[in-house]
DNA sequence: CATGTATATTACTGTATAACTATACGGTGA
DNA sequence: TCACCGTATAGTTATACAGTAATATACATG
């Protein structure tokens, strides 16, 4: 009996789901949402915090605005960007549990035998 | 004053969290996950129901094997796959929510105006 | 208007990787 | 041993994309 009772998806709709986990599935993108998680930043006060180009960090942005997890006021000359749809913050405690449970379970990385 | 009480990754760690989200940004190995969420199947099962060749099905299961996620079993000539690390039932559970809550939003993809 | 500052964009390069074809490997039965 | 089936891997191609340098744009101030 499956222990499934959900819908499957579609091609369509998993192409979806994919797309918003490759958002999340770059360094620089998650060290930018860790930055904002205390609060709206400019762009020039993440390119201090990350050790990377202001048109990276921009890049990024742009990528993660898109995607409709940050939000973005103009103030003057500068832009603050905050985080706008809080799902990263359930989300990567899931992965940290899964990193963890893999830690603790110490799998091992050579199991030679005879 | 931060809402954030968490102490911030450093780059390594985030690095490994990157790394957990880049495995579930592929619509393959996605619908894989969604197959096997019915129980074990072989490769060959998997072949026929996704629409890809059996090397690249065979390619992504080994991507989820190392990832921790999934766990497999020989009988025979037949290698069976299964979900070891149910992660993924909760993460997309988040991700679908969030597309929901744009879909809902009726986000502007375009917003031309004069 | 000219200059400076903050951000965005463009064009490019190097790297990673999905998917394919062909082939190898491992087990099973004749 | 041979032939067959299921699975895995090697090698290749095409594409996606992160990061960079240079430049453009937008706003502020003198």
């Amino acid at each position: 009996m499956p222990r499934n009772t959900t819908k499957k998806l579609n091609r369509a709709a998993i192409e979806k789901v994919a797309e918003v986990f490759r958002v999340f599935s770059e360094p620089t993108r998650l060290q930018i949402l860790q930055e904002l998680r205390d609060g709206p930043h400019s762009v020039n006060e993440l390119v201090e915090s990350l050790e990377t180009s202001q048109a990276n960090v921009s890049k990024q942005l742009r990528i993660l605005y898109e995607a409709g997890v940050l939000a973005k006021e103009k103030c003057g000359t500068q832009v603050f960007y905050s985080i706008e749809d809080d799902i990263v913050v359930p989300l990567c405690e899931l992965v940290c549990d899964k990193l963890n449970r893999d830690a603790t379970a110490q799998k091992p990385v050579f199991s030679f035998s005879i």
